[in-house]
DNA sequence: CCTACCGATCGGTAGG
DNA sequence: CCTACCGATCGGTAGG
């Protein structure tokens, strides 16, 4: 054994990693467990070893730390998703697809998608219209993808195309209340338990099959 | 037209509502729309046309406020759901009667509703062990349900009892972010939808009705 | 990244 | 229910 090979690095980029990704990533995870308000600049410092005011040598206010972890959820479940519309799938494959693509985004980022979904009201008014944009857009993908089925004819037609995306969302956003990463089920597993049971009441009569 | 008939009181109970009781909905809208953390009880006291200092006349303090909106809403919805263990109907039927009620609460009371989703985690430790242990009574009540449906024969054998249970537990739940009351759809018309594409996914082939 | 500090505001109380 | 106030803590800054 030599020393000519360098060691495989234990994460993707941890030389990338700077102390600015640290701060964001430790009020992730105070904001999701106390709730944005309740954290101080001082808990915050306090858990990176360092004095309230230091915070403000990496960082220009709280609120940035709010808007970035917000935006970079909104920009996870943006990547995971919206690839997905010019995607030839049928409607049905392509909406277990987005399922899991959403569950997978909600598990894989806890604390993130709790301060997504509780703390995007804080925003200040330009960051807060677009995070209901984005909501919007989201609503959309889904209510497209239950119309593109019931146009494919693979979906009843008598949906109801806003409360059919209405019932998905629920499925999928709710996760970040009772998911735990490193259990027994992964992201895939919810996705087809719920694709299952789901599809079973969106899909035309004649259909049967997965 | 005569006098003689009292003119129908507006609400219940009108005269029965205390300064208490003004004060504990204020703080629930507050709550609701800004946070625990970020409603002062100035900012209480001011919607009241009052200072803050007298808020502390009738109660004890702001915890005890967030404690009261929490544990009511707890109630009801113990009161809608748990009344229901008993009754004799099929499970199906029983599921979306409580579906049913379920989403009433949420949408008769969505200031409250919201609060308990969001802010339990800032009870103290007693209160916030109540609201942990009601949380596995309603699971438990819905995974009863699903097992007693499984057990008559109208459920699928091999649903998974906790996933079907929390997918139910998402859709009911999930209301309070979108829901609007006075809007074009009853909560009778949303468990409906829901429960004829869930009972879709739950129900046991042979089985087809409503 | 620290020390020391700013004005503002917090939940709550005393005394009336 | 008000006035006046308490100590504590807030987000953020100056100067090093």
């Amino acid at each position: 054994m030599t020393d000519s090979t360098p060691p495989a690095s234990p994460t993707p980029e941890p030389a990338a990693r700077t102390r600015r990704d640290q701060i964001r990533d430790v009020a992730g995870r105070l904001f999701s467990e106390r709730g944005y308000h309740a954290t101080s600049m001082r808990d915050l410092a306090g858990e990176l070893g360092m004095q309230g005011g230091s915070l403000y040598a990496h960082i220009s206010s709280k609120e940035d730390l709010l808007v970035e972890i917000v935006q970079t959820a909104a920009g996870q479940f943006d990547a995971a998703l919206l690839t997905l519309r010019a995607d030839p799938l049928p409607a049905d494959q392509k909406l277990r697809e987005a399922m899991e693509r959403h569950i997978r985004v909600v598990a894989d980022n806890m604390e993130s998608a709790t301060v997504f979904f509780h703390e995007w009201k804080h925003l200040s008014p330009a960051a807060y219209a677009r995070v209901t944009d984005w909501r919007d857009t989201i609503d959309a993908f889904y209510r497209d993808l239950v119309r593109q089925g019931i146009e494919e004819g693979t979906f009843r037609p008598d949906l109801d195309v806003k409360m059919s995306a209405n019932l998905i969302l629920s499925a999928v956003n709710w996760a970040y209340t009772w998911y735990r990463p490193g259990g027994r089920l992964t992201p895939r597993d919810v996705a087809e338990r719920y694709a299952q049971m789901l599809l079973a009441g969106m899909r035309t009569p004649a259909q049967e099959a997965s």
